[in-house]
DNA sequence: TCAATAACTCAATGAATATTGAGATATTGA
DNA sequence: TCAATATCTCAATATTCATTGAGTTATTGA
């Protein structure tokens, strides 16, 4: 990951009804959900302000999307993910392992699926 | 971290100018940098440019700040930029380990300072 | 083919952000 | 105290982003 994916990647998480989204679908898994069930989940959410939003998440490549029948399903897009927490990891950590530590060591617990999922 | 937080600090990484900030700083050590070297690192960038970026960057906590006689002299906040990590870890991970395994597996190489430092 | 459903596109508006330039404040050394 | 240096603050402008509402496209089932 550059620069410049970067930035976009750190653009479109920097919006509320976005990072929401993010985090749903990361959490649907791979199968994903259909945008009406988005919208659903998001409570408020029109349907071209949500499209706004996912089109805008597939273009800086956080998700993608099928579609299947009259739905379009979106699922999150895992290894943009994890490129940018290794960018993130890399460029401001590189000669500074203290930034890092605090956050690889956290993960051991996050990981583990559903165990102290109370941040949100 | 919670939600609020991480928005703000996504905002404050979504833009040029401040991401390349957080990486001389980062790189830059706990000691930091006056602002002027800052500006003179950058290339571009005026005075009143510079301040409102720092001043943006500071209120989102990821920079401090502290006056040196006549410099005010920036540094990189490592908890957090490395709480950041976490949140994206753990947001994006919890049920998902495939998400943050393949960014561990970097880590492993780029937490050793200076080694494969061409990423910028 | 028609009506219903799911979601998208587009243009207009409003809101938030970034940049510039002028001027203010704080600190230092002569 | 004065001039020079380093940086900040403020107002104006420009740019970018988000929301809305109307209208369009694609798909399905009757």
């Amino acid at each position: 990951m550059d620069e410049t994916h970067a930035l976009s990647a750190f653009a479109a998480l920097a919006q509320e009804t976005r990072l929401r989204i993010v985090r749903l679908l990361v959490e649907a898994g791979p199968e994903g959900r259909p945008a009406g069930a988005i919208g659903a989940a998001l409570g408020d959410a029109s349907s071209s302000r949500l499209s706004f939003h996912l089109s805008h998440l597939e273009h800086a490549g956080l998700v993608q999307s099928r579609r299947d029948g009259r739905s379009i399903i979106y699922s999150a897009v895992y290894p943009a993910l994890s490129d940018l927490i290794a960018f993130l990891m890399r460029d401001c950590c590189s000669g500074h392992p203290e930034v890092c530590a605090p956050a690889v060591a956290a993960l051991s617990c996050a990981c583990e699926p559903n165990k102290d999922d109370t941040h949100a």
